[in-house]
DNA sequence: CGCGTGGTTGAGGGGATTCAATTGAGGTGG
DNA sequence: CCACCTCAATTGAATCCCCTCAACCACGCG
């Protein structure tokens, strides 16, 4: 849970009771391999969780094969929010490396959120801050070029790493396929591959055994033209804190 | 708020106390011209508003000038919702043509859902929805041909305003121009128009003096390869259901 | 009437896709 | 223990989609 505690604390809303009623809801945890089905598409659903350790990535299929990656779960991301509110699901999540996550029902949910209504609004916070990220995903896919594409996604997936604690080295290394990125990024494989071997002749990025290292996060920020607003982490404004102060009471 | 009530009567959990709750919300009314910045980028927002009538737009705007068009407001929409829990708002909202929508702030939709929690699940089922739209727009701009992409934005866009019960007539017209669905799809405005008259040629749409027409909706869905599944609207599942009925007691 | 915006078209170039083929790593079953 | 399979990474070639540049026309508005 160190990483959804590193996610929440610039909020500067949780005190020590709420993060107690938070760790009573994260008791039940599972770990699973890579590449299992977390939520098939067009699964119903019942159950929430949160990363806590791994990749994990949320798609699309079409019926005729084409596949889409809309985002990455990384440690301290919620899986399964608006599932919830639905039939079924829509999308798939599928981890990318073995995973550990901790899940609880949607009752339990309820019942943590009237003992603590921060705990509502950190969570509503999360899911704003996914929606950010898939509106910088439709930006990166509709107005960028390949190679400013893919590298804008790292330095994405780098900083929101790096928020959650990650120890430098591991944040530069990603563990992903560049079939995978063909499928984040819009962009065939071989297009993909090709992109790729450009940053590669820059110095910015290499490939390992295990994934892909990012050599030089400056230089990728610059030709990404990376803006990371998107992913500022501020303490929550202060209408919504009066409200809490008055329903903390 | 004919529109809001279409929008949420399939969730099957609003009970006429709920309704008069929603109501009380709805009383300050706004009727501002075409182009008018409903929230402008990096402008921080403590508003929430309901769209009646008229379209808008939510957008952002890279350094260089090239915008992306993320997705379109239409009644029965929710405005500003996250932008409450941030700083900053991170996109632009628009008004595509003169519109009306009810405006009500953070404290007194929090004070509405302690009286009646199931509009807190009916609001956040409205952002659930736009978040499927969201994902939808993903994957028509990553993963289709530029013709497809057009065809299901207008496939989409008739069927949300047939949802929130607009003649079909109404529905069939569209407020756009081609610049605008150049930077809603991701592709220049020549090839926009291009596209456009391929559709044209095709005898599936037409260019009026007002916007675009849609000329023949199932031709168009076949074109589009258009699943409606993440537009569907079921009712609430039953677990959800379940926690209603207890805090409603 | 000048100006800005939207719609349209042609030409040319570059970026991206598809087809095809090769290499190598890892996993499976005989 | 090795043949076999799958999948990732690569590269070449041909094609085509889409972009930019450059016009031009129509319209509405100050």
């Amino acid at each position: 849970m160190i990483p959804l505690r590193r996610q929440l604390d610039s909020l500067k809303c949780l005190q020590q009771k709420d993060m107690d009623t938070l760790a009573g809801l994260l008791t039940e945890q599972k770990t699973v391999d890579k590449n299992t089905q977390l939520i098939r598409e067009t699964q119903s659903v019942s159950n929430l969780a949160i990363l806590s350790k791994g990749w994990a990535m949320r798609y699309k299929t079409l019926e005729d094969g084409r596949r889409q990656v809309l985002n990455f779960v990384l440690p301290g991301d919620i899986i399964g929010f608006f599932a919830l509110l639905f039939k079924q699901s829509e999308h798939g999540v599928e981890a990318l490396t073995p995973i550990t996550y901790q899940r609880f029902s949607c009752e339990q949910a309820l019942e943590a959120f009237k003992q603590a209504p921060c705990l509502a609004i950190a969570m509503s916070w999360l899911v704003g801050r996914s929606e950010r990220q898939l509106s910088e995903q439709v930006v990166r896919v509709g107005r960028r070029g390949a190679a400013e594409r893919m590298a804008h996604l790292f330095i994405e997936l780098y900083t929101r790493l790096i928020q959650v604690g990650s120890p430098s080295e591991d944040a530069r290394l990603m563990p992903l396929t560049q079939p995978l990125l063909a499928d984040t990024l819009g962009m065939s494989h071989i297009h993909a591959n090709r992109s790729f071997k450009k940053l590669v002749r820059e110095g910015l990025v290499a490939l390992e055994n295990n994934g892909i290292l990012l050599l030089d996060i400056n230089a990728l920020k610059q030709y990404a033209n990376f803006d990371g607003d998107y992913l500022a982490k501020d303490p929550l404004p202060n209408p919504v804190n009066r409200i809490l102060g008055n329903s903390n009471r």
